[in-house]
DNA sequence: TTTAAATTATACCAATCGGTATATTTATAT
DNA sequence: ATATAAATATACCGATTGGTATAATTTAAA
């Protein structure tokens, strides 16, 4: 049959499932091939047959893990009526965002980013475009608010993209740090402020 | 002699001194104690003779580190004429950070924050006061500046210790994986704008 | 200058690291 | 049902991990 994916997919698919979590825990320099079996109840037979090597693994986790973000923005975004709801998404969303259980050791970008910044040249790469494919997906959520009157026509994109991620990751990393929400939720706040102050 | 310092902890010292880049740079769990004995010249013999293990080395660096980013931060701010010059200090130093050659591998609180908070309880706590230190110490700025009649009285001292963190941190880490500066300067600008907004 | 103490170097430890060759089991097409 | 291929388990590899016991050396006091 073709149409049915195959076994060593499915388990590739199930590898990567389980093991992101802690790849985005622990970090890759942090996380042995002991912990992906253990987590996986697999064998390194079975992780290496379905993986090159511990860099494909890590690869496909960081992937999944922002891919998971993602959705989980997209699905809030396309419940929304215009522009400036689309935007007070984010502070929303991350205001409770440590709260969600699957990202509970943080954002798999800011983790990512900073350990593989000065170390891991693939794993850094995929945090580059990661971010650049946020930023740039902000910039256009924001270049069609104007385009439909909604937001300032003055208003600069990657200003406001930038200020909003570094507001996100920013206090993401002191609330995860501390382990107490409170700087996330004063820094949503804020950013929710600065987005309701873009309004025509 | 009593008021010359021993050879250990002369010794001591240089190992912080020496090994304080790598740990920012590769983190608690990619840094070995080869890479200390490799960057200090020194043997095993000599790093455990003084120091009783690689936490107490990393726990001193991660001081060591956060004193140098404290200290520099301190040394602008003194030769300052008021409160709105003072914090007005920050956009100005970060905007260049990554340009300081001791920083080039980020911010430390930032890159200890994000490996150890699932992982490594007692830098976890390091960082944790640093940053505590840290906020405190400009909320106690925004206040003195307060009652000097230079900041305006309504100023919420802990949402602007917050948001000027998290500005700092979150586009830190976006310049330091992208390898360019823009990110960090179009933060640092909107934080100049914030603070100059500060003012009675 | 001798001696005791402090410091550093050498050589080693068991455990774990990432990775692999091969044997065994499981799935699939005929 | 059987042959073949795919997937997984087992057992191992050399290298490196953090750490230690002890020997050699340096420092400082008498």
């Amino acid at each position: 049959m073709n149409n049915k994916i195959s076994k060593s997919e499915r388990t590739k698919q199930f590898i990567v499932e389980r093991t992101a979590a802690i790849f985005n825990k622990k970090g890759y320099a942090g996380t042995s091939i002991t912990d992906l079996t253990t987590i996986t109840g697999l064998t390194k037979g079975s992780i290496y047959g379905n993986f090159e090597n511990k860099d494909e693994v890590a690869l496909a986790a960081f992937d999944y893990n922002f891919n998971r973000v993602m959705s989980y923005l997209k699905g809030k975004i396309l419940s929304t009526e215009n522009s400036i709801e689309r935007l007070l998404v984010y502070p929303e969303v991350y205001r409770n965002f440590l709260t969600i259980h699957f990202f509970k050791p943080g954002c798999p970008i800011l983790n990512t980013s900073t350990e593989a910044d000065d170390t891991h040249p693939k794993l850094r790469k995929r945090s580059i475009n990661a971010l650049t494919f946020w930023k740039t997906s902000i910039e256009n959520q924001i270049k069609r608010g104007i385009e439909r009157g909604e937001i300032k026509e003055d208003t600069n994109s990657t200003e406001v993209a930038v200020i909003l991620i570094s507001l996100i990751e920013g206090s993401i990393m002191q609330a995860k740090v501390i382990g107490k929400p409170t700087e996330l939720k004063i820094a949503m706040n804020f950013l929710e402020k600065i987005i309701l102050g873009l309004k025509t």
